[in-house]
DNA sequence: ATAACTTGTCATAGG
DNA sequence: TGCCTATGACAAGTT
């Protein structure tokens, strides 16, 4: 009795480290109290024990490289050793440790690995896995295995089974005796049945992937939502919500802005259109570009706050308030452009330092040396409107002051409202193909066939589609014929006896699906008489009268009986025949028409009119013949119809793919525009600023940017200007454009 | 049993 | 005018 419980309890701790390697979660602080606390961290840790790769390092320790200095007691330590090299030593449980590495490698989000895979390809993801593992950034492993305790858990155990598969009787017993005594093993019985947990396994992973995409979406969207809505002045996140002056903020952008309303529903479609895989890639790229964007919006926002800080400092929070400066984005973007001045004006500084500093008078011709290139970028524009010239010396009042428009900021504003519109579009668009793509996948596998040789997605050329249409048809032909002739030959080889070859050759008029013309060019050639010449199987069914009987004794024509099975070839020959012939065959034999359906059909209509002139024919024989003429060529017409159609679709649906990468592709290179023209503001404005606070009156004081401004005149120089001119030059233009809308 | 799909056929319009 | 083709609509068969 004694000995037995020995025996149970130590192979109930073998049986214990088993199921844990195999990944069942076993509850051993019962039988296993202040005992083996590596044995516990491999059972019960948090994550990483359930990692093959951590078993590796516990074993590498346990192996003498290195004992926990907190484990020193070395009692547990060879208990917890003998009791693992015991489950090394068992030869018919060998644990796949190959397996359990691969699937924490190969732990892809789309759960394309199946948990049958064989165990032998697996041997080098080990090692690579084991490498990475225990490689320096084991913090960040453990963590991510932590985050994926249960899965882990899972995909070991849909490695268990092969080696479940391996349990020898005793084995078994094993596990009965253990279920008996009502031992919990915090699992169910059906861990150790393989289909069961298979199946499992299968709808978890489907469950797992969603869940793992949609935690990925929503942890974007999250961050995303976070970049949009975090107020670049404060810091506050003020989600939804938008500057008070927000109607000036519509009036001042009228154009083809997005009201600012839709940014709430901006990041929805993030969320559902991350969920389809087609393109991930590029989707990835549009999606990084644009909240690279946004981060940097942000970045230069906290700038811009640093920026802000001094209170001297009245340029710059004078001109973040500046009145069009509308949603936040636009807010951030302006601080931003402010916050990057000191790094863009060290590229400018030379020529800033190269300005000539006129110092008496009030018109102040400058040359800077890019002027030219500035002025054919921007025109003859006014730079106050540019700059919302700053407002010095703290006097001035900050809301007072007439503001002039900001033809760059209007651009921009603009733009970044295009901007995120557009991301919209990129989100969406982004989904769209996927169902496209999906579709034509489905087009593709479940017909079997390569229903249009342009199909491929491969093959991107958008041929029109009466060219594509008849080369697919050509190229198909070809392959049909020369797959059914292939069979036909065969069958006359080897004589037409068995079912099977009935059914090989139904699936292969299955798989030409789209185009039975083809697949049943036993009775009717497509649109080429001279086919039949090729086909001498198609002549003997032609003039083989023998077969002429009554169409219902043809119809009730099934399944031979047994004995017919030894009949001749030829008689199978009919039979099979009978079932293939379409009705008008049927009705022609009937009828003893002395020529093929295929003649009927396809014969240009003097050869036919010819041929009903050599015989002698009765009125219901011809007429029998020219419904089938007229049918035959109706039905091959309503093919032809019905491919045209199908090929038009998909032509449709493959340049609605092309326009939509187009389109992704514009925006991507529009959000890049953006991005050099909003840099080539910043620069503007730095020089602005620096030359504008360089220049001295006649007493050596700077100008008061409230009372003076820089205005670019037509020939490319530069002027001091007093506000009040440059104001109203600033509403001439204002109007210039507004007249031209009229 | 039923829905969806395929295929053949008819009627009709237009070249 | 007759022939041919295209196409919508319908029905029967098939999946």
């Amino acid at each position: 009795m004694l000995s037995l419980k020995k025996y149970l309890t130590e192979g109930l701790l073998q049986f214990t480290i088993l199921l844990s390697l195999i990944g069942v979660r076993v509850d051993v602080d019962t039988y296993l109290t202040s005992q083996l606390p590596p044995l516990r961290e491999i059972i019960l840790g948090p994550s990483s024990a359930y990692t093959q790769t951590q078993f590796h390092n516990l074993r590498n320790t346990l192996d003498g490289y290195g004992i926990h200095p907190k484990s020193i007691d070395l009692d547990n330590y060879f208990t917890a050793r003998r009791l693992l090299s015991q489950v090394r030593a068992l030869d018919r449980f060998q644990v796949p440790t190959t397996e359990v590495n691969a699937w924490l490698v190969h732990r892809d989000p789309e759960g394309s690995v199946s948990g049958s895979q064989p165990n032998s390809g697996l041997a080098l993801e080990s090692s690579s896995g084991l490498q990475d593992v225990t490689g320096p950034d084991n913090g960040v492993r453990e963590s991510e295995t932590e985050q994926g305790f249960g899965e882990d858990l899972e995909d070991l155990g849909a490695v268990a089974p092969p080696v479940s598969g391996d349990l020898t009787k005793e084995d078994i017993d094993l596990i009965d005796i253990l279920w008996r005594q009502d031992i919990d093993l915090g699992a169910g019985r059906e861990v150790f049945d393989y289909s069961h947990r298979q199946k499992e396994q299968d709808v978890e992973k489907e469950l797992r992937d969603g869940g793992e995409q949609d935690t990925w979406a929503g942890e974007g969207a999250e961050a995303l939502a976070r970049n949009l809505l975090v107020d670049g002045e404060t810091g506050e996140s003020f989600p939804a919500q938008f500057p008070a002056d927000i109607s000036s903020i519509t009036e001042a952008v009228p154009s083809e802005s997005e009201p600012p309303a839709l940014q709430n529903n901006l990041l929805s479609p993030l969320l559902t259109g991350t969920e389809s895989p087609f393109d991930l890639e590029q989707q990835w790229q549009d999606l990084m570009s644009i909240m690279e964007m946004q981060a940097m919006e942000v970045n230069t926002s906290a700038s811009e706050i640093l920026y802000n800080a001094p209170p001297g400092d009245p340029l710059s929070t004078n001109y973040s308030l500046a009145p069009n400066t509308p949603i936040n984005q636009n807010v951030s973007l302006h601080q931003a452009s402010l916050g990057g001045c000191s790094q863009d004006f060290l590229l400018f500084s030379p020529e800033v330092e190269s300005l000539p500093v006129a110092s008496s008078s009030t018109l102040l011709p400058l040359a800077p040396s890019n002027s030219t290139s500035l002025n054919s970028t921007f025109g003859s524009t006014n730079l106050t409107g540019l700059f919302f010239p700053p407002q010095l010396n703290g006097t001035a009042n900050d809301t007072a002051g007439p503001e002039l428009p900001d033809p760059l900021g209007g651009l921009l504003d603009e733009a970044m409202l295009d901007e995120i519109s557009l991301m919209d579009l990129a989100i969406e668009e982004g989904f769209n193909p996927v169902q496209a793509s999906q579709l034509e996948e489905e087009f593709d596998s479940d017909s079997g066939l390569s229903l249009d040789s342009s199909h491929s997605p491969s093959s991107l050329s958008s041929s029109e589609g009466s060219s594509s249409s008849s080369s697919s048809s050509s190229s198909s032909s070809s392959s049909a014929s020369s797959s059914a002739s292939s069979s036909f030959s065969e069958e006359g080889a080897v004589g037409y006896s068995s079912d099977s070859e009935t059914l090989d050759l139904e699936e292969a008029e299955g798989a030409v699906g789209y185009q039975p013309e083809y697949s049943k060019f036993c009775r009717m050639s497509y649109q080429d008489p001279a086919q039949l010449s090729c086909l001498p199987y198609l002549e003997h069914v032609g003039h083989n009268h023998t077969y002429n009987m009554a169409p219902s004794a043809l119809d009730s024509a099934d399944l031979p009986p047994p004995s017919a099975l030894k009949k001749g070839s030829k008689e199978k020959q009919a039979d099979f025949l009978d079932k293939q012939m379409s009705r008008d065959e049927h009705r022609a034999r009937a009828m003893k028409i002395p020529f093929t359906n295929d003649k009927i059909i396809n014969l240009p209509v003097e050869e036919f009119n010819e041929l009903l002139s050599k015989y002698q024919l009765s009125e219901a024989q011809l007429s029998l013949i020219r419904d089938i003429r007229r049918r035959g060529k109706n039905k091959m017409a309503a093919q032809n119809c019905r491919k045209r159609k199908l090929d038009t679709i998909l032509n449709l649906e493959r340049d609605v793919e092309d326009l939509q990468r187009d389109k992704a592709r514009l925006l991507r290179e529009k959000v890049e525009f953006l991005r050099s023209l909003r840099q080539m503001k910043q620069k503007v404005q730095s020089l602005y600023q620096e030359v504008f606070g360089r220049l001295r009156d006649e007493n050596g004081r700077p100008y008061s940017p409230s009372q003076y401004a820089l205005q670019y005149a037509g020939d490319g120089s530069v002027l001091l200007i007093p506000r009040t001119m440059a104001d109203q030059q600033a509403r001439r233009q204002e109007r210039k454009p507004k007249d031209r809308r009229k």
